[in-house]
Parts: structure tokens; sequence; C-alpha cells
DNA sequence: ATCCTATTGTCTCAATTCGTGACAATAATA
DNA sequence: TATTATTGTCACGAATTGAGACAATAGGAT
């Protein structure tokens, strides 16, 4: 049950792909979007080719909108895989076969590819994932519980995290991980989740307050049966 | 009087090159490698492109040996310039006719072009730079006094600047930019150089020495009328 | 109403780091 | 031996950070 059909060589740049880390963050983990295969026990980043004239980021802005629906998210460009080895042309040949599409006619697809990866920090919650083509799932997994990756994306994942993590009060204010509005714990369960690490309650607020990055909106009511937290959001600049 | 033939389209992957953004530094200079092709006017860093079966990295590692002489340089990717624009056929179809070949043979030259951009930090010193095949001139120039540079190169070098500037301690010290021993003042003055902006010297001392990146060796008695430099050189780990 | 409890916002105090100037210790030269 | 420019280190207050204390709730229990 294919939703559109599988991309056609002369439309792309040849040797040429992109691939997308998309986070996502839910109560205390963080996600990341991956993509199964039909039939074939294959897991991947959702990625994609670039159009003979397309920017790239343009094509990797229209990949995440596939994906995902949305659109104006910041995408952030972090790293270009290029040895020569990094495509092995087994799974792919699998992923064909199993689509019930030719290895002949898609040759190209078996080739070498150089990939330009993409990270994004969306809203776990205004997502309904959407499988492309080829995948017949594409859902949330935590990052501690990847399933295994084909060729060397759990390499991009671990670079993904590993550029997040440095400047990350930069990168959390400019994308859109949490809601429009949020409490300060939520804050920091984020920063929890992507750093790995505990942080102090108190020395983690003080600390945000004086990065002169949030705005204090009402509190939140939420029914518990305690002080209730202000809501928070990033002052956009 | 050409030094290699120029490159043949089927050896490269189409539609990707690189580029390298060379760091020296001397006295207080901050300086880049720019080449200047035959007879046209036009400048522009030194770049190249990826052999069919080669590694990304080790294509720019070869290109930054032809250019320098030098191995073992430490190299790092900051981003892939992907606009589709961004190449304009003009500039090459001039360096192309002034170099005698023909723009229909070379007709790929002047398609369109993704650079994965590159920086590294090299001793200045140790360095006879080597024009190539269409080039007539490979020089340093000061950063703060670049000739125009032709497509979207001069963006690239102001993204070599940023990348570099931030987290300069880790890479200066990855990097070749001093020679293997040299003074805190020396140091100081490379700093200043690259982030533009004046230190305070007991500050930069202690911050320096209390990174535990410095290695202290003999004093440098260099003649001049005051108290010898200690020199130091970064521990390699 | 009143008490109880979990959570939150802020304060305090010591430890650490940083900005800034002072100062003593040189290498050469006069 | 005095002079001078430069260097390594210290001193002191200011600013930042780690870690705990504590008061202020918002509900639920009584």
């Amino acid at each position: 049950m294919q939703k559109t059909s599988p991309p056609i060589a002369t439309e792309h740049l040849p040797h040429l792909a992109f691939d997308s880390v998309i986070f996502g963050f839910s109560g205390t983990q963080l996600k990341i979007l991956i993509m199964e295969y039909h039939n074939t026990n294959i897991f991947a980043l959702p990625g994609g080719f670039v159009q003979k004239n397309e920017h790239l980021n343009d094509a990797v802005r229209r990949g995440l909108k596939e994906r995902t629906g949305l659109d104006n998210i910041h995408l952030e460009q972090f790293y270009t895989f290029g040895d020569a080895d990094r495509n092995n042309a087994e799974p792919m040949r699998t992923i064909l076969v199993n689509n019930g599409l030719s290895p002949e006619k898609y040759h190209w697809m078996l080739e070498r590819f150089i990939s330009v990866a993409y990270y994004a920090l969306i809203n776990y919650q205004d997502v309904v994932p959407q499988p492309d083509a080829l995948s017949d799932s594409c859902r949330w997994y935590s990052v501690n519980a990847l399933p295994p990756l084909m060729m060397d994306h759990a390499l991009i994942v671990e670079k993904a995290l590993q550029t997040l993590r440095d400047n990350l009060d930069r990168k959390l204010a400019r994308g859109n991980l949490l809601p429009p509005k949020f409490t300060m714990k939520e804050l920091q369960q984020a920063y929890e989740a992507i750093l790995g690490t505990n942080l102090l309650r108190t020395t983690f607020q003080r600390r945000m307050l004086s990065l002169n990055l949030l705005e204090r909106h009402e509190k939140q009511y939420s029914g518990g049966a305690h002080k209730a937290p202000y809501l928070y959001s990033f002052i956009k600049s």
C-alpha cells in the first residue's frame, strides 16, 4: 500500500541525500522519529533526496513536512557524512525487493550517497508521523531504546546528540521541543533528558531566569495539592 | 603553464565539491589561503572534487596536501552549502576560457555544486602555498583584507570564523596554528586575532593555565631586555 | 474551616571563578 | 650597577555557582 511513488533518478542530484534526526520530548523521555521499511525489519532515519533545482535546506524542510506535517520548524544542519563505504547496498536492495521494485530500475539508489544530516526539535504532541512510500511505520523511539539502525544512522544520531548538547540554551530557545508555554519543571526535564544528567532545581531555576530568554506568564493550576508553578515561554527575538 | 591537468568529469562525484578555509597566523594577523585563477582577477578558496571511491574527508586531506604540502593536519568540517543558485556559471566559464579549455568539454564544471566546507589551522611558517592547474597564485591574505571572492566564498569564510570562535580553546589545541612551542604572549595574540578583541593579560594567563591544556617548557631567551617568557606546548591527548 | 502534604519560588551562605590592578623577578643594555 | 620592558604571580573585591533552608501556596483529607 504505497502512499506515493518512490523518487525517480533523473529528478534528483545523484549521490546526494539528507537525513533528519527529529527530536521530540514527552514527559521525561527524549525521542526520535524512526522509520521502518515494509516487511524488512530495517530501521532508518527519515531522509530523502534533493531535486535538481531545489535548495538543499528546502529539500530537508520538504522532507520534514512530509513526515510530520509541520512547517516553519527550525532545522539545523550539523554534519555531512561522506565515507565511501557508508552505503551498504544490501539493506537497500532488500528494501526495494520487498517493496516489489526492481533493483535494476532503481539501481541509482544502491550507489554511494553522501548524506547531509540535520536535526529539528519539535513538539511531540502536535505530530502524527507519516510513513513514506517505502516504509510502513514512522514512530517515536526513546533515544535510550532505539532499534538497530541501518548503515551509519546510529552514528548520525550520536553526532546529533553531541551537537545538541553544547550551547543547549540557545538551541532549545530556537526549537520547538516544548509547547508554547511550559513550567520550569518541564524545562528542566527537557534539559535533563538531553544532557543525560540530573540538575539541581534551584541552581537551574536561577540560571534560566538569569539568561533573559524566558517570559513569565500566568500560573498553571494543574490540580495538584501544592503551589502552582508559573508558565513560561521563550522570548522570540 | 599548467602543473597538472584539470580533473575529468567521470572520475568524480558530480555536483559535489569541497572548499577549505585554511587559517594561518603570523605575528598579529590571522590569514587565509586564497587562490587566484589565471588571467581572470577571480579569487576563490582552495577546493576540489571527490573521487568516486574516495572518502569525503580523504578528498579534503588530499586537497590540503596539494596546496600546502602538509599532511596530518586536523581538518574540521563546519557546513555544507547547498543553495541551488550558489553556482554562478559565468566566473567558471571565464576561468575555463582563460585557461584555454573548452566550456563544452568541461561543461560539468559549470553545473550546480553542493560544497562541503572545512577549515584547518596550520602553521604559517612551514608552508609554501602551491597553485593548482587552473590558478596562478595561492597566497595568504589577512582575514581583514580579503580580495572579493567568487560565488559564496565570502560567506563560507564568515561561517568558518564564526565556527572557529566558539569553543576556541579546544580547537586551537587540536590545530596547528602556532609552532610546537610558543610563548603565552603569542598564544594570546592568536586568540585576539581570531576573536577580534583584546584580552586582559593576567586573566588570560590564569585561564589558560587552569585549562590544563598547556605544558610548560624551558624559557625563551629572545634577546629582549626583560624577563624571558616560558615556552608552552599543547598537551596532546 | 482547619490541618496536611507535595511542590514551587526565593533567600542565604560558602565556595569558586573572574576582572583588575599591584608587585616582584628577571634579561639585556647603558 | 642602574635602567627598562616584559613576565609570572598574588591580592582583593565583584560576580557566579553549589547546596541547603524556608516560606508560600493549592489542593485533598479531616
